[in-house]
DNA sequence: TTCAAAAAGTGAGATTTATCAATTTTTAAA
DNA sequence: TTTAAAAATTGATAAATCTCACTTTTTGAA
């Protein structure tokens, strides 16, 4: 049984379907013709919020967070994008800077595409078009969801939430039955589930002593997705 | 002075310009082709999260909250449209389901397009196509910035947010000068803060008492936008 | 205009979450 | 391996916010 199953894992995930699914192999080709590749280090930072956008980022390996950091310092999560997702084309769609900063989550392997050949791409492909604008809407349906959690949600629910959307993102080579192992720093978990860092700790705690996960080191290990997807309390 | 020159109006309002703007007058009349105008009552419900969508609808003049509802029945407001901006079009461009619903927040002119019709324009015209892709990554700035605020503000910060946002929306024919009415039920204010009602009208109190509003009824007339602005504590 | 229903407002107490100040554990460089 | 720095954890207390029960005011239909 996958988590598709007792858990509506789209609604907080942006990558429904890659943006490069079904792109005819030319566009691509097109897209591609300047790439160049880069490792970031876990913590580096790809953009920053408020900059101008020079081009977009495919992730080729690796995890990116998607922030804000707020005039007292303080770090807000928006969105971890994995391998294979594409960032920073919001910006220059909207013709405007960028509204997030990203910022390497573990070593990660980035392609930086230039804002002329995205453009120009998107010029020529109307399946880009098409897919871009799908994908959009669906990130739309994803804020919306995000919003609403941080609006009426308890710490508890949240991180329950956090947790089940997270795990899947570390589900790398993964086999049924297969322990998954979050590698999260707590400061990190804390700014996806907008709390302190100390509350994250206490609530996992907490998970742990109701048996739902272990923990070594920093990494976490779920073991009761199921009871998770109940304390959430997601219709 | 405009208050565009004091806050940062457009990183909380999707409506930076219009879908419509430069579209061509053939792709407006393919567009409006089969268009119906209804009115809506306050109160009345135009789409319902979770419905397939049958078309998407333009407010011609009116107000419309777009929000969701969780399994408790709290209602969580993620955005209000005002007169002259398209809603309705995340799902079909997604393909999928209503990612929200949408009610009027007081008597509203709400033209309908059918699904047919903007599936067709948006294949024909590149300036439409563009623009929703304008649009829609200007809007994940502008939730990127409301859950920031959700997940990290007071009471306090996001209700002076809010009446600063909300109040843009109820200038009808303004008048430098003019006090502005801002004519919200406690209720869909307090869901637009994410807050109980309760709360919402202490802190009304402690701003009446601070002498930065008045209320007449449910009215509220803003005196000090900005020291609201400076309560409200963003960057 | 009247008046009943709906909405707004108030107070007290309970609950949740944040903050500060430690202590313990883990990590990664030497 | 060792070990210092960074990260994680814990406890106590303060602050913010919610909930419930109630009163007052406003609204809109008759």
């Amino acid at each position: 049984m996958s988590l598709r199953d007792i858990f509506p894992i789209d609604k907080w995930d942006f990558k429904s379907e890659s943006v490069f699914t079904d792109l005819p192999p030319e566009d691509i080709h097109l897209l591609m013709a300047h790439k160049t590749e880069q490792t970031y280090k876990k913590g580096e930072v790809i953009f920053r919020e408020g900059s101008f956008p020079p081009g977009i980022f495919y992730i080729v390996t690796g995890k990116v967070k998607k922030y804000k950091v707020d005039k007292d310092g303080k770090e807000q999560i928006i969105y971890v994008a994995n391998t294979g997702e594409l960032i920073g084309y919001h910006a220059i769609l909207s013709e405007d800077r960028f509204p997030d900063s990203a910022a390497a989550l573990e070593e990660s392997n980035i392609a930086f595409i230039p804002k002329e050949d995205f453009l120009e791409t998107l010029r020529v492909s109307e399946v880009l078009s098409r897919r871009l604008l799908k994908t959009l809407s669906h990130e739309f349906a994803v804020l919306a969801n995000s919003l609403t959690m941080f609006a009426q949600k308890s710490i508890r629910e949240r991180l329950a939430l956090q947790l089940i959307v997270i795990r899947e993102k570390y589900k790398v080579n993964f086999q049924p039955g297969m322990p998954v192992e979050i590698n999260m720093s707590r400061d990190d978990l804390a700014s996806l589930v907008g709390t302190a860092r100390e509350s994250v700790v206490r609530v996992l705690t907490e998970f742990k002593e109701e048996g739902l996960l272990e923990t070594k080191g920093r990494k976490i290990i779920v073991h009761n997705i199921n009871r998770l997807i109940e304390i959430a309390n997601y219709k």
